[in-house]
DNA sequence: GATCATAGTCGTCTGCCTGACGATAAACAC
DNA sequence: GTGTTTATCGTCAGGCAGACGACTATGATC
């Protein structure tokens, strides 16, 4: 068909963040109250809408660091720290997913350190740090449990899908040092996987893939024993982003 | 900030498809020529507008039937034979991608077999089956070759993410039987692995692997011969979508 | 200070999977 | 029949992961 620029609808785009944490040896969304119609008084994932003049990835760096304070860590600027992981998840468009409009939502992915209470930005009158299972029942995507209200408009299966991708994604990268410090110790790291998977993994067999990973871990020559027990040896991420051969989930 | 209808810019929306299939021992996508401005007469992905009540994966589902026949392979009809594997992609939201307007794209990618001819649809005058790396090169995204003009907007951009989701996804899923007729043999499906990859690969281990793997191939009992030599057993797609442990792409 | 609990680190062993590659089988071309 | 092509089965060595023993270094408790 030719073109016609009253041909085509027009959409409001805006941008929804799944912002990660391990807290309390538990994964955990940020999570925003409303303060307003539609689905007022419920939780929701922080977003906004693009504006003009704004990329996708700005927009989305823009929200975050309104919602959290956080920074995306740039891989240019390597020197800037607690800076959080930044990626595109996917993309929301069903034509009811929003009651007012025609609404498409970008998801985006973020990973971060754990990090002090969040101050609430925007139209959000209240902001928290929940564990994913908590905000995921009750909405099909978790195990029943306590009576939580759902997440609001489709914002449990944005969650979803995020938290897959994170699951995903820790085992063949290097990704889950994004939710360190930026200094850590393998137990820290043995404990990020542990959180983000549901699992009990080996020290011993961890230690040896972590430390046996040419670029994984680079070790500062700092110990530690805030975790108790014997010192551990304190490392940075390396370079390597791909694990080949990658982290392997146990079998449920 | 409160809500206010006027307070965000409007966008269009529409969607672009990176279909690939291989033909002739290597990976190809479907290309459209242009028949207006911008961009008259250069080669781009398929694509249209998302319409008013339409979801995304609708629209997808949508231009690639009009582009090329196929139905989406729907996994509640596995009966429907020829259905493509369709996903969404990522989302490319830059404000100078379009010189006409705001305009988001959610690229789709679709793996079909070997087809026909493509029929040009809507405002394309032409359509082709291109070898990747052909419309790869002149765009950075490829080594350079012969003068042939890049793809039109950011679509060089788009093939090669979408070419790298297709060569990472056949590594761990049992996706490569997208590439294959219903019916086909282990060297077709290694020969699709081939293509894909720009690898030669060991017609032992490679059998080994695809036969040993549980729910992946089903034998149908029949025979053929059609590539020459001793006849080979025809097998269909297994019920298993995930390779565990997957296929291994060989080091560069 | 001895003992205990906790956490970190190094090794060993076994089994599985992969890559390299030899050998055999069944078709077709001449 | 001979050669060529493709399919299929087998063997062997190396690498890696899971299971788990052993030792080390700290703080807590008696």
């Amino acid at each position: 068909m030719p073109y016609d620029p009253s041909a085509f609808p027009p959409f409001a785009v805006t941008v929804d963040l799944v912002v990660l944490t391990v807290r309390r040896h538990s994964l955990c969304a940020l999570a925003v109250r409303r303060g307003e119609p539609p689905f007022q008084g419920r939780w929701a994932l922080p977003g906004g809408f693009v504006r003009a003049g704004e990329d996708l990835a700005q927009a989305a760096a823009r929200e975050l660091a309104e919602e959290t304070g956080l920074c995306v860590h740039d891989p240019a600027a390597p020197s800037q720290d607690n800076g959080a992981h930044l990626e595109q998840l996917a993309t929301y468009g069903d034509p009811e997913r929003d009651p007012r409009m025609r609404v498409v939502s970008v998801a985006h992915l973020a990973l971060a350190p754990d990090l002090p209470a969040p101050r609430a930005g925007g139209d959000a009158s209240n902001a928290r740090w929940a564990p994913v299972e908590e905000l995921l029942e009750q909405s099909g995507y978790g195990r029943p449990g306590e009576a939580v209200a759902p997440l609001a408009f489709d914002h449990a299966r944005i969650l979803a899908d995020g938290v897959e991708r994170a699951r995903s994604k820790i085992e063949y990268s290097s990704l889950a040092t994004a939710f360190c410090p930026p200094e850590f110790t393998v137990g820290e790291l043995r404990r990020v996987y542990e959180a983000v998977w549901s699992v009990a993994l080996d020290p011993r067999n961890f230690h040896r893939k972590v430390t046996g990973t040419p670029g994984f871990l680079v070790p500062t020559g700092g110990t530690t024993t805030r975790q108790g027990g014997r010192p551990a040896q304190l490392f940075r991420a390396g370079g390597a982003t791909l694990l080949n051969p990658p982290m392997l989930r146990p079998e449920v």
